[in-house]
DNA sequence: ACCTGAACACCGTTCAAGT
DNA sequence: ACCTGAACACCGTTCAAGT
């Protein structure tokens, strides 16, 4: 006896929550079947397998992520504005954007805010190749220090650590440097650091 | 009857020589023992399981990254040549690259760059915190770019691609940059711009 | 149109038994 | 010390058969 007609957007829903809790990882077939109390094999009637399972998933996120709105007077602060922004909006997701930047879409779900900063690019002086390439510029520093950050937040135990490793001696006599180095970066402040010190070279102002 | 006896050694080999063709998940642990003709169980006895042999194969690649050494006549040319040197090695091995993302192992991985950066930091002149965030931020940008790069390798066909999103109208009529932005970005380029700028914003000085 | 169980071809891993 | 096959508990997917 079938149980309440399952839809494609409950396959959906239930896929959406076992793969934010464990990551992909954890949906299986099976345990997707389980949970809806239905057979394995009705999900493939709805979704096709389970690669294309995870491909409306992925679909679903990259529509998920809004427009952007700058904030700031200046270009340059609006500019950062927009990659933090974005940054946190990356970070809310991070199995599912995992998933986005797998299958290759981190491109098409940054358009809005590609968008965006060729708007405040433009507002700076920038035309062109020149503006072209800040924006791409920004772009690629965030996704990548979005990368990087989620890499060393799995993985928080390092054998041997940045600790061990800066000790004096390797510091080269420079005691302060050596301790900065010890401590666990904050990804806060090194990304707006690095996000103005770029922003600020690439429209030749701050 | 067993073939010639088999080592670690030789289990090590096949199984990096699988990865590096089709990556990871290329290497199963059947398809291993075929290949050494030897039965499934035996590599068991020499390598654990498969996580720590891929654990193991992770390890060798750290080793294998050796130490870095600068280019140029300033500080700033130098620490970008660094940059680039570390692009290039983490491109050639892009698997095993990925597999020591996977570990948390990047940071390890990157010690011996991190410490000739420290060198060229101070020659600049910085000094604590400053220059600790001076060399992390390029660290965190030289992954990262690479890590959006490989991501835009793996998937060179995006629908819609930039190409067709940035028609005439969304680019708020420059038309050189719409053009700029439909050409597919060249990485070379790009990364030798993001890492001057973002250097000579950090030393203050081209 | 939607659901089902049986079956297939794969996995990684354990273990008792061999030499 | 090293190797083996059998067995277990998992996978994703196909398919013929049901309603």
């Amino acid at each position: 006896m079938p149980r309440t007609a399952l839809t494609r957007e409950e396959v959906l829903e239930a896929a959406a929550s076992l793969v934010k809790q464990h990551g992909p990882g954890a949906l299986t077939m099976r345990k997707l079947a389980a949970e809806l109390g239905t057979a394995v094999t009705s999900i493939y009637w709805h979704v096709g397998n389970r690669e294309s399972l995870l491909d409306a998933l992925v679909e679903r996120t990259v529509q998920e992520m809004g427009a952007i709105r700058p904030a700031g007077r200046t270009p340059a602060q609006r500019i950062v504005s927009v990659a933090r922004r974005l940054r946190r909006e990356l970070r809310e997701r991070p199995h599912l954007i995992a998933m986005v930047h797998e299958r290759g879409l981190t491109e098409r779900m940054f358009l809005p805010a590609q968008q965006a900063l060729v708007h405040e690019v433009h507002a700076a002086g920038l035309r062109g190749a020149r503006a072209a390439e800040a924006v791409r510029a920004v772009q690629f520093q965030v996704v990548g220090f979005v990368l990087v950050e989620r890499n060393r937040e799995r993985s928080p135990v390092q054998s041997p650590g940045e600790q061990e490793l800066w000790d004096a001696p390797t510091a080269e006599h420079d005691p302060a440097l050596a301790r900065a180095l010890a401590r666990p970066a904050d990804p806060e402040k090194l990304f707006t650091a690095s996000a103005r010190a770029l922003v600020s070279a690439l429209l030749g102002r701050v």
